[in-house]
This record gives C-alpha cells, structure tokens and sequence, in this order.
DNA sequence: GGCAATGTCTACCAATTGGTAGAGAATTTT
DNA sequence: AAAATTCTCTACCAATTGGTAGACATTGCC
C-alpha cells in the first residue's frame, strides 16, 4: 500500500520536526509542505496534532528501546557494559539527532506527554537499575544509591549528546570529530566517576 | 514611576512563562491575563513579542552571572569551589527553577537567540575554564581536556536540576528532601570524577 | 463494467496569533 | 491651570492555527 508507505514517512517528517522545533512551534501545514502533502493527508493518518504526538513518542521510545537492547545483547559487565551503551547513544545522536531532541521535548514539566513517554521508558529504568545494583554488589562500580546514579548518568549522556548549542557557545563547532572527542571525555568522566574506590590499575 | 514596576512584572512573568512553557507555546495574550493587563501594555513596553524574549533572556543571564559571582566570592579552591557552584546552582533551580528551564529553551538548536545568552555566559565560561587548568596544574584535580570537561559538568548540573519529569518518571516526586539527595549524590558523583587520582594532598 | 474501500485533495471555518492605530486617563512639567 | 508626557486601554486586522465536510481519484474485487 502506498498510503502505509505515506503514514511512516509522516512519522519520521514529524519526528524530526517536533525534535527540532518542539510540539507548539510545529505546524501541520509545515509538516504538510515538507512531506509535499496537504494537512489533511496528515488527518487522515493521525486524527489530530496529539494524536501525531503521541504516535511519533511511541515510535521513538521504540527506536530507543532497541538501540539499548542492542547495546545490552553483548552481556558485558562493569563499565565495559556501560561504555557499549554510551557509544550507542552517542551513534543515535550522530545519525537521528530528533530521537534525544524529542525526549528532551518531552521530559519538560507541561508536556502532555511526559507520562506516555514514561510508561515506554520504564522498563529500560529498572533493567538499568538492576545492572548497577548487580555490578555494584560484585564490586565493579562504585557503591552509590543506584537511582540517583542512573539520573547522574542520563544527565550526563543527554546533556553532553543534545547540548550541541552549548558548545556552539563556546567555540566547539559540532563535527564528527569534535563528538568523538566529546564521547571521548564523557568515558573518561564517567571512568572516573563509576570506577571501584578500591585502586584495581597498577600504577605506572 | 508604577510603569517601571509594570516593566519589571512582565519580565519576571515572561521568564517565569517561557521557562516553563517555551517561546512557542507562550502567548502574549495568556502572558497578559496572568499579569491582569492587556497584550498592549506589554506591547508597549516591548516592542515585540521577540523583543521581550531577548530582554527576559538578558535578564536571566545577569541573574546567572551575579548566582555565580556570589559562588565563587569565598575564592575558594578545587573540588570545593565546584560544591559551592553546584550548591548555588541547585539553590536557584530551587527558588527559580524557570531560569534553568529557560537556559534549557535557549539552547535548543533553532533558538533564535542563541547566540545572545552565549556571548552574555561568554565570560562565565571563560572564568570557569581558567579555574579548572589552574586547579588542574595545582594538582587539585583530575587532569583533562577543561573544556570538554567543562561541557561535562555543564550537563551533569543542569541535567540533574532540569530534568524533574525525568525523575518524576521513575519514580521520584520532586521534593525538597529530594532535591537535597539530588545535590548530594550529584557531588558525589562530580567528586569521584573530579578528584586527582594520586591519594589526596593530606591537609594538616 | 460496476462498486466499495482507500487515500488525497479542495473548500471552508472558528479561534488564536502577534501586531497597529489611536483614544483616554493619569501624572509631571511648565 | 494648561500643556506635555507617560501609561494603559478599546477597537481592529491580517495571517496562521488545528480541524471539519465532502468531492474526486485510484485501486482491488466481483
């Protein structure tokens, strides 16, 4: 069917918009005149901008559950796991930027959809906060209240992947080689903040 | 003159609004009906609806500056010069939390003033690179790249005071018992990372 | 060929948007 | 007291918003 072929296209135009620009300063008539459509082609698909919303949040909290079940299908431990997940994130943000731009959009105190989000996002929380708890108690992070970490983690890793503005600021400009590096530091940061206190590397 | 406190009103408003909402989703109109004032007051004291958002952004800056100039007033040095930042930091978020909500708004890619709150938080940033080599080549933290590093406390920071939903998400109310957990595990976290890895210089 | 379902369109609509023009009140200056 | 300035208001306006109603085309099926 071509018309199934139009619903996905105005799932991923959309997603992209309400990633960049955020839900209200999203028209469907720009959304329309991007997809080369007329509004109503997208209410016909979607019943109202809302609707759109919500279909385009379940999307991406599916696009985002398989980054991380792809990034936990290795079993790795430790910080080695927690690396693996931020590489994959940090792939997401290089090549989808809108996925982390829509939840940044949704985690905001008046989003109509904050709990739709959260009801997706829920399982990958507790499949986190098990992992921390396991690797903590077989030492190979450092012991801390595991939800408090895991929201020092999110902070962190969304912070330094959707803040592209901020090092505009100050004089980064967002290349592939400048996210590198910055995947880069954030290990090193987050090495530093993870790692057993006990001294496991041999000193030079 | 009552003019000059109207002007006042409507800029504290206005952050207030678009901290918490965004430029897009907040009206003139709704902005008027929660001062008790017509749209064209603040017309009249603004010539557009742009106008206001620059000065509201202008004024959020200064607060920022002068937050931060009271943190690092006490001249204080490594890892407790940062805790007094952190502090400050979660003290504004706690009695004006739409400042930082309105950092956030600003730095979203499309803003069109972002280049305005980056060159006002220019020095600020300047001044707190400075600090982080000093302390670095007194040994008194971890070494790394400053900015980078910088960008990683950047998002730590505001993410933990930011995300609420976030945490609301998975559980956590937004208290202020809450909040003082946040602060503490977030030094916590900040510390281990920041800490230089040979043992700590012993303070008599 | 006829026909029903599917999908996209044109034609509207009421409400809201940011903004203009200028009247009228209050206050200050002369 | 008169005049000028300062401030807030009413009355509009054109453009844009999300959304409805229904015509028109295309497709697969009998």
């Amino acid at each position: 069917m071509a018309g199934s072929d139009t619903r996905r296209r105005i799932l991923d135009t959309a997603l992209a918009a309400f990633g960049r620009d955020g839900y209200a300063a999203t028209s469907l008539d720009a959304l329309a005149a991007e997809l080369g459509v007329r509004k109503q082609t997208i209410l016909y698909w979607f019943p109202s901008k809302l609707d759109l919303f919500e279909a385009v949040v379940d999307d991406a909290a599916e696009g985002l559950a398989d980054a991380f079940d792809e990034a936990a299908a290795g079993g790795l431990a430790g910080l080695d796991q927690v690396q693996a997940i931020v590489d994959r994130v940090f792939r997401l943000a290089v090549h989808r930027p809108e996925v982390l731009g829509l939840v940044r959009e949704v985690t905001r105190p008046e989003s109509p959809t904050a709990s739709r989000l959260g009801a997706r996002i829920r399982p990958l929380y507790d499949r986190a906060r098990d992992f921390l708890v396991r690797e903590m108690e077989a030492g190979r992070l450092r012991r801390s209240d595991p939800a408090m970490l895991l929201l020092s983690l999110y902070s962190a890793v969304v912070g330094m992947v959707t803040e592209l503005e901020v090092q505009r600021i100050v004089g980064f400009e967002p290349t592939l080689r400048s996210t590198v590096m910055r995947r880069r530091e954030l290990m090193r940061f987050l090495r530093a903040a993870l790692a057993p206190e006990n001294p496991a590397p041999a000193a030079p």
